[in-house]
DNA sequence: CAACCGAAAATCGGATACGATATTGGAAAT
DNA sequence: ATTTCCAATATCGTATCCGATTTTCGGTTG
């Protein structure tokens, strides 16, 4: 019964190691632990994460996939850099046009689940801004991208919910917020929003996604402007 | 100077191995060769490519984040199946959101190079419909999709190119098609929405894009409902 | 002293082999 | 015919090696 071999510490995790790594090096890179623009190598991050280079790899593969990390063809991944004024102007454009008619139709189509899952993530996301730390504003981008989904989610067009997720809008708000500070947050535009659609009223649940939007847009472009 | 090694045929083909492999795993998705829900086996596709795994497991990869493939943990992969007729209806919902407010900022913000690029889009369309086969019509099916791209990069918001890109309509349609037959096809509607473009007209551009999309939506229903 | 050049070191893309684990398909048994 | 069990098979992760490219760094030159 002896262990001829050298000890496992992790006898071969069977839990999907390439999620892990991916999960940890996405909290890595929106913590801004790594500075944009700094250099990942697979075998450090190997090293780092304690795992071989395989699932690094992958991660990495998918990260780019996402633009969280750029590529250059044989030299190695960058932490991708902050986005620009333009592609936040282009990102805010794209969300007007989806959000909005989204909201309306979730005024109409949202079952009663789906009202109670909005309501719910309006609530949990008061207390969340509660501490000063970074860790609190992280929670609360985590619930803010909740309740967008939701909402999407509730307008009945699965594809429309998966293509705002894909834009990560939050992580971007958050990667900017990191840098310039805590920013204050206003739950009452999002009490606006599930109130008309609460209310079965599309227009005024458009309406209502337009104004935030077109509010977290200002706000988020005065970050940016203060910033740089 | 004898070459003690093994002799190469692809001296290691530095044309990165994992886009070429990609590339051949999404033709043979394309054009059916693959019948969908059938296993892929990973060293299967290595050996019939006359490549190691590594570049293998990474195509696969990114076949999954794209939909082409699905993927069951420890399972392996399988071939995606087609379109259901549900998310048809919502891939052209999605669409209809986008493409005709592209066209109209197209027919504002596109410069003399767009326009250009779109009448040479339409135009290179006519010729080829004119083989039956299936790669006559595969042929189309690229050129269709370069001109919505091509429009909705004129609008001006490179994020909804992206997004359209990512939907990969043609694709759908061509598996469809690829099952039911070749259909007509329709070149008056994209000289339509050129000319609308080329005049300045964003009403007109807008309109012309939205009936286009309503059409091909009916002829594509049309064609799921026969094959079915 | 700055700019350029070239060799060494680091790193990437890929190949290969191996172990552990999970799935699968078929034979045996109820 | 349905269930159980077992062997074959495939995936996922590890470890290691290789050629090619990129990067870095030190030295030479204008």
């Amino acid at each position: 019964m002896d262990q001829t071999q050298a000890p496992r510490l992790q006898p071969a995790a069977r839990l999907m190691l390439r999620e892990s790594v991916y999960e940890s090096l996405k909290r890595l890179l929106m913590d801004n632990a790594l500075e944009p623009g700094s250099r990942l190598s697979i075998d450090g991050l190997a090293r780092e994460l304690e795992v071989s280079q395989t699932p690094v790899r992958e991660a990495l593969f998918r990260c780019e996939a996402e633009g969280l990390v750029v590529r250059r063809p044989n030299a190695g991944y960058l932490v991708a850099p902050l986005i620009t004024r333009d592609a936040l102007l282009d990102l805010y454009d794209l969300r007007l046009l989806l959000e909005p008619t989204a909201a309306a139709r979730a005024a109409t189509n949202a079952t009663d689940r789906d009202r109670r899952d909005i309501k719910d993530a309006v609530r949990a996301m008061g207390p969340a801004v509660h501490g000063d730390s970074y860790q609190a504003y992280r929670e609360f981008a985590e619930e803010d991208a909740k309740l967008h989904t939701t909402i999407a989610t509730a307008a009945g067009n699965p594809l429309i919910a998966e293509t705002l997720d894909r834009l990560r809008a939050h992580v971007h708000s958050y990667r900017l917020y990191f840098r310039h500070g805590i920013a204050e947050v206003t739950t009452t535009e999002h009490q606006a929003i599930s109130d008309r659609i609460q209310a079965h009223d599309p227009p005024g649940a458009e309406q209502a996604m337009r104004a935030h939007l077109e509010n977290s847009r200002t706000r988020l472009l005065a970050a940016y402007d203060e910033t740089f």
